[in-house]
Parts: structure tokens; C-alpha cells; sequence
DNA sequence: AGGGCAACCCGGACGC
DNA sequence: TGCGTCCGGGTTGCCC
């Protein structure tokens, strides 16, 4: 469930954190995560420098002074830790990347990945991504033209990733309750008003989520009071049944194209 | 264009 | 405590 401000949190912490560090291990405890033999793996990834470390959509990536890149996608419920074998939280791990006393393990992956991809490779891999909600150049006018001719819900445009990128289950939900629109709405019936309220919620949305770590329940490493810390303040999400904070009544709970959706009938129009 | 559906995968929740 | 069962979730791809 990762979506794009848990991801941003783990590139934040991240960054000061394996820039600029060696892999020195790589421990493959599940060779479906990733992509090649993990022989090759072991080859690409062994030894080399981190160079940097970004985010695009929901995927994470770490690039390599090879030029090689790892892709991360957690998926569902996939989740990060850094530090050493005795922090680690008592879960399933799936890859480990070392760095030295330190490891960066990947937990709870499923369908999530990690992958070794050249440049090319990569860009490919993400080349169908709509915009990145946050990126400076998705002026209004843009997200305006994204939904121009849609005619699906409004919960299913803005989690499709080729419309827009990186927003999922939760925050689509949290968006629309900003927005004061329902996210069963349809596209095509939004005014002018009505996207421009929506451009707005989900800058709002997203940025306060950033800068409260997002919800990710698990800290990425011991000490880490960052991560996480959005859970707390989702006012619709998974909130099915309790009462609105805004109006009080109790929140609905219901389903768009097969996915559980959340929103209060009273103030979401 | 977009809805429906199956496939992918397994941690966690639930029942006994 | 342990075992079995089932579900959910993002994404892809295919069909209608």
C-alpha cells in the first residue's frame, strides 16, 4: 500500500543515509523479488556505489555508479528497514542490500520487486507514468487536460497511473474528502470549480502527508520518529462506520470497480 | 474508453 | 499454541 509520501519519506531518509556507500552484501532470500539470476544480480549490484536515490510514482529507485539502477515497487504492504540484523523487526525479508555493519532489507514484498535495470531499461519500465502530482510543471491547466474526456469514477482517475502517478487507496480517498467530492462521482460531471478544488486537495493532501512521514506504521530505522507519522491524521481512509470529523455523521464505506472506498455522504458532493 | 476479470503472491486476519 | 483458510492490494493484460 505504499503510495507516493511513503515512498518520498524513504527517499528523504534514505539518501544521507546509503549515498555515497558501497554495497558491500547482497542476501537474496527469495529470487521471485527480483529480476535475473541472482548470480547476476550479485555481479551488478556487489560492490558498487550508491549514487543516488529517487522516487517516481510509487517506485523507488538506487542508482548505481555502474549506471545500472535498482527499481523498488513495494506493492502491497511491502516495507523498508535499515539497520543492523538485531533492530531488524521480526518479519519475512526477501533481499538485503548491505552496507557494512548496516543492511537495507525488503520485507513483506509480494507482488513488490526489486530490480536491476540498465538506464534505458528503467525509463522504459516507467515510461507509461502519467505526471507526478507534485511535480512543479503539472500546473492546474495540465491536471485540467489529464481528465479532460474521462468518464470513470473520480476515485478511478486519479489512482490510474497513467493518468496521474503515484496516488493509491488511501490518499485518493483523503484527496476527495479535501476536495468535498465523492469519489464515486464521474469525471465527466466535475465543473470547472470542482477540478480546481481537486488540484488543490491533492496538493494539500500529499504535501501535509510528506511532511508528516506518511502512514507506514513501521519506523525505517530505530530512532526514526519521521516515518509514519500521517497515519494518524487519514480522516477517511479505512474509517469505514466511524464519524466524520467534520460533520460528524458516520462515514460511508463503499466499492469502486472492486476496490474498498471511503467518504462522507454529508459533505463530499 | 473503460469496466470486468484473472493472474500474480503471501502476510495477516480469522476460525477452529 | 497451532493449523487451515481466505482475503486484500497494485499492476498487467486480455476480453467485451
Amino acid at each position: 500500500m505504499p503510495e507516493l509520501p511513503e515512498m518520498e519519506t524513504y527517499k528523504t531518509l534514505l539518501r544521507p543515509r546509503i549515498v555515497g556507500f558501497p554495497i558491500t552484501g547482497i542476501d537474496v532470500q527469495r529470487e521471485k523479488s527480483i529480476n535475473v539470476p541472482v548470480r547476476e544480480f550479485r555481479e551488478r549490484v556487489q560492490r558498487r556505489t550508491v549514487t543516488d536515490v529517487s522516487r517516481r510514482a510509487k517506485h523507488l529507485l538506487i542508482h548505481l555508479d555502474s549506471g545500472d539502477v535498482l527499481l523498488a515497487h513495494l506493492m502491497l504492504g511491502g516495507k523498508l528497514f535499515y539497520g543492523t540484523e538485531s533492530e531488524k523487526p521480526r518479519r519475512t525479508t526477501q533481499v538485503v542490500l548491505s552496507f557494512g555493519e548496516r543492511n537495507l532489507y525488503f520485507i513483506g514484498l509480494r507482488l513488490g520487486y526489486l530490480h536491476v535495470l540498465t538506464v534505458g531499461e528503467a525509463e522504459r519500465r516507467l515510461s507509461d507514468l502519467g505526471p507526478d502530482p507534485l511535480d512543479p510543471s503539472l500546473t492546474e491547466e495540465r491536471f485540467f487536460r489529464a481528465l479532460a474526456g474521462k468518464r470513470t469514477a473520480l476515485k478511478s482517475a486519479l489512482t490510474d497511473q497513467k493518468t496521474i502517478s503515484g496516488i493509491g487507496g488511501c490518499y485518493s480517498d483523503e484527496i476527495c474528502f479535501e476536495a468535498g467530492l465523492k469519489p464515486t462521482r464521474k469525471v465527466d460531471s466535475l465543473s470547472v470549480e470542482d477540478v480546481s478544488a481537486l488540484y488543490r486537495a491533492m496538493r494539500v493532501v500529499l504535501e501535509e502527508a510528506i511532511r508528516f512521514g506518511g502512514y507506514m506504521e513501521t519506523p525505517l530505522f530505530v530512532g526514526d520518529t519521521l516515518t509514519g507519522g500521517f497515519d494518524r491524521r487519514c480522516k477517511v481512509y479505512d474509517r469505514g462506520g466511524e464519524p466524520c470529523v467534520r460533520c460528524g455523521r458516520p462515514l460511508l464505506q463503499d466499492e469502486i470497480v472492486s476496490r474498498k472506498t471511503f467518504y462522507c455522504a454529508n459533505c463530499q458532493r
